[in-house]
DNA sequence: GCCAACGTTGGC
DNA sequence: GCCAACGTTGGC
């Protein structure tokens, strides 16, 4: 794939005892929507702002030690998210309808393992990823915005070449 | 397990 | 519209 203009970049956190690196490579075409985000400011990210083709960090929290362990790939733009219309679901919202989804989730495709997990105390010996959103106290954004800049730190500190370029 | 930070709810 | 109470997140 040549060098795509305008991709941006994004970090997305899980825990890894709900949906984990190794389910989205496990999943159907190594895709998965990213669904039950339950926050507004999420929500509007991938409603408005997260597109095919950008780049995605996948960090494993709540774990005794929390990092960013593979790349991903946005594979398709925000659409409505269909567990909030799904009552059995855990995350089920009464509130959204087909007319009015509420919720909205993106898909990504798995991309890389990397070679060890970028912890927390990893990024923050960094120059440029001590900036990152994720190391910000209180942050509990699931889907936060990272720098080009950011991005490319991670590929030269995990040494490995960017798997979207 | 603790607890700080945050988002949401709901009474007024 | 304010704000206290509550539930959740997530690092440590």
């Amino acid at each position: 794939m040549t060098k795509k203009k305008n991709r941006r970049y994004w970090l997305m956190k899980s825990e890894p005892s709900a949906f984990s690196l190794e389910d989205l490579k496990n999943a159907k075409n190594q895709t998965a929507s990213w669904d039950g985000v339950r926050n507004y400011q999420a929500r509007n990210l991938m409603r408005d702002e997260i597109k095919a083709g950008d780049g995605v960090l996948f960090y494993h929290s709540n774990i005794p030690s929390p990092a960013i362990v593979g790349i991903a790939e946005v594979v398709r733009e925000g659409h409505p998210d269909e567990t909030a219309m799904d009552p059995t679901s855990d995350h089920y919202d009464p509130r959204a309808s087909r007319d009015n989804p509420v919720w909205y989730m993106v898909d990504i495709r798995y991309k890389a393992d990397l070679p060890a997990p970028l912890t927390r105390n990893d990024l923050r010996e960094h120059p440029v990823l001590s900036q990152m959103d994720v190391l910000k106290k209180g942050n509990r954004l699931s889907v936060q915005p990272v720098t080009q800049q950011q991005w490319q730190a991670v590929m030269e500190l995990a040494d490995i070449k960017d798997p979207l370029s």
